[in-house]
DNA sequence: GATCCACGGGAATACACGGATG
DNA sequence: CATCCGTGTATTCCCGTGGATC
């Protein structure tokens, strides 16, 4: 799956640079992208840099919890941060250039730096696994062996030698689990880890550091970044303020908006973005909703079951979408059934009253951005 | 044989509604 | 009129099974 999406985006390119098309590189624009520079929160990368100061000289931070409000740009700035680190000190040497610290490389060598999604690794086991894969060559079995037994593998694979600073990120979402149990299950390895969790709450268990909402102008530079990489063109200012000012410092937000008016100008074969392209870009945001990237990490039947709710415009009860996926797939109804309550339980979808029927069975309507998810899934 | 976990069915529970009862 | 069932359906929750891997 991955790998063709890959490949569509490398043709899309490369056609780009022939063609004229309006949109350059939809990656550019994808909320669910990460560029490897985060725009605008130098300030969060200090206050980063201040807690792993001890990494420099080849000792292990406390723990640490980063914390703040969706499309803070916490994931964004730990990552980029976290592969950095792990580019200068565990590779080949380079020397660290940063005109407040001294680089001692020689000792700093021997941490590793890991970033995990917990999206991916909901479990005790799977977060051993990945893990333990990021740090080994060799592959890491799926199965057949238990979770105590990884947890000792990485353990050994640690010790005097080796430390590790791992990266927990989208904890406390629905079914990822909470900083806490997290840390506890990193506890239980027996050799040196330090954990940077990152989640929406603060917690004063152990350090942290906010990362605050994007301020209006720091969000519009953002997109601005993003526009002049992705768009022919760029983005216009104050279109980006426009942006910046409706999604309220959500940079996924204002990202899946303007993600959105992208496909229908595109669609359209215009060379810009109209006023109606942006608004409907928008409107197809959900305030408060779910991130695309969430939406896509969930399971393939349940992905097929959000394309057969997308192209029921006409009615959008339980029931019908039930029916329509049940008919389509090898699932059954019930089954289904069970699958949309349990997304809308999980806030992906938003449960609604159907007006003819009350009391009967529920509608259900999206609640992630639907431009950029059918872009994306097509 | 051991291990994890996705899957799916279906049981268990909550709830709404309508009618009966005090 | 208020309250209490009884019934059927909407919703939630659980657990056994089987595939895949070692």
């Amino acid at each position: 799956m991955l790998p063709v999406m890959d490949l569509g985006e490398r043709i899309a390119r490369r056609r780009a640079t022939t063609d004229d098309r309006f949109v350059t590189a939809w990656s550019a624009l994808s909320p669910a992208a990460h560029p490897d520079d985060p725009v605008g929160r130098g300030a969060v990368l200090e206050r980063l840099l201040d807690h792993l100061g001890p990494v420099f000289s080849g000792h292990l931070p406390d723990d640490l919890h980063v914390h703040g409000p969706p499309g803070g740009g916490k994931s964004a700035v730990v990552l980029a941060l976290f592969s950095e680190l792990s580019r200068q000190l565990t590779g080949s040497g380079t020397p660290i250039q940063t005109s407040t610290r001294a680089a001692s490389p020689s000792a700093a060598s021997r941490v590793s730096f890991v970033a995990v999604d917990t999206r991916q690794a909901a479990s005790p086991f799977r977060l051993y696994r990945a893990t333990l894969s990021a740090l080994r060559e060799e592959s890491v079995p799926k199965r057949g062996v238990s979770t105590d037994v990884l947890r000792t593998e990485l353990a050994d694979e640690l010790g005097a030698s080796r430390k590790l600073v791992v990266a927990l990120d989208h904890l406390d979402e629905p079914r990822t689990l909470s900083p806490p149990e997290a840390r506890s299950l990193f506890d239980a390895v027996e050799g040196p880890v330090a954990t940077v969790t990152i989640g929406p709450e603060r917690t004063d268990a152990v350090a942290t550091v906010p990362v605050p909402a994007y301020r209006d102008a720091a969000l519009t530079e953002v997109l601005m970044a993003r526009g002049s990489r992705g768009l022919r063109g760029g983005l216009r200012h104050e279109v980006a303020e426009r942006l910046a000012t409706w999604a309220d410092g959500d940079a996924a937000d204002a990202l899946a908006a303007l993600y959105g008016a992208a496909v229908l100008a595109e669609d359209a074969g215009r060379r810009s973005l109209t006023d109606p392209d942006l608004e409907q870009g928008m409107a197809a945001v959900p305030r408060d909703g779910v991130s695309v990237s969430r939406v896509l990490t969930l399971p393939e039947n349940r992905l097929v079951t959000l394309d057969a709710l997308l192209s029921e415009t006409t009615t959008r009860s339980i029931d019908a979408v039930a029916e329509a996926v049940a008919a389509k797939t090898d699932l059954s109804a019930g089954t289904v059934t069970r699958f949309l309550y349990e997304l809308a339980e999980d806030g992906v979808l938003e449960r609604v009253e159907s007006e003819d029927e009350p009391g009967g069975p529920s509608g259900v309507v999206p609640r992630f951005p639907t431009l950029v998810y059918r872009h994306l899934r097509a």
